[in-house]
DNA sequence: AACTATTCCTTGTCCGGCTAACTTTCTTCC
DNA sequence: GGAAGAAAGTTAGCCGGACAAGGAATAGTT
């Protein structure tokens, strides 16, 4: 009773995450980032200031891991907080002049990761990974709720 | 300059990597393990009584991560620890008794997360699924080298 | 206006993943 | 045989992900 063998589609999941993150975490140490932190800046550089719940939504992880993300990105000097002026409840994250310094580098390595992502995937073989990441999206997003 | 935008397979990954892990952790925590566990127990019920670094091989883990896991399942009681009488380096690890209570349990909830992750999927969409994750793999593998 | 519910964020705790540094024990090679 | 190298585990520290619980402010309801 192995975990491939009781759940290969799961255990094919599991196996290609933890490589794919593994991949991502070596080019943005790089950088002195950790995975999930570039995320947070590439939301803020594209869409501006924003909320810390909007992030959360954005980026796919809850409001405490945010909530520490943010504070050792703030403490990093890349990320500012302040009180929204409209609502009492929210802080408003913004990328700081520093962080900029980062962002052509964190675009090169997200290129570099899809490069060795797909790099070697003909045309067709991509559009079949996505289409099949997609359905596999789509069924766990139902089973979630 | 958005993450899908630089990268759709890199994030088409993320996002089911944790939809998938939430709801194994929501399925595993019913029996009180949490994700990587049963892995451990799955690999010891299979194959018997081994070291650590052969379950750190097939789970897919690193050394100190595996150290801590079985720590926390010896206390449990889920798992036991002997010096291996043939090389003073290797603990051997071994499934209790009281752990075979949650063998059945277990494979049901990796059947239930497989249906969860699979069930919607045709048959032809599910060996797309699984040939396009394989050529994921075998793409990251090599690129982690 | 007052009470309730919801939203936003924080803190504490536990978990696994990762790196680095270290100890103990083989193995290998000269 | 002895020294150099490799292998098995451990500890400590950082990180994000998850849960529970709580404070503070807003929104909604009566």
């Amino acid at each position: 009773m192995s975990a491939a063998a009781v759940g290969p589609l799961s255990h094919a999941i599991f196996r290609v995450a933890r490589l794919h993150k593994s991949i991502a975490g070596r080019l943005l140490r790089e950088l002195g980032l950790h995975p999930g932190q570039e995320l947070v800046l590439m939301a803020l550089w594209t869409d501006g200031p924003q909320r810390q719940v909007d992030l959360v939504e954005k980026t796919d992880t809850d409001a405490p891991s945010m909530a520490r993300s943010i504070a050792r990105l703030e403490k990093a000097g890349l990320v500012e907080r302040h009180p929204s002026p409209t609502d009492g409840r929210a802080l408003i994250v913004s990328a700081t002049q520093a962080s900029l310094a980062l962002r052509a580098k964190v675009g090169d390595a997200w290129t570099e990761l899809e490069r060795l992502t797909a790099g070697t995937l003909s045309a067709e073989q991509r559009e079949a990974a996505l289409a099949a990441l997609a359905l596999l999206e789509e069924a766990l997003s139902r089973a979630e709720r």
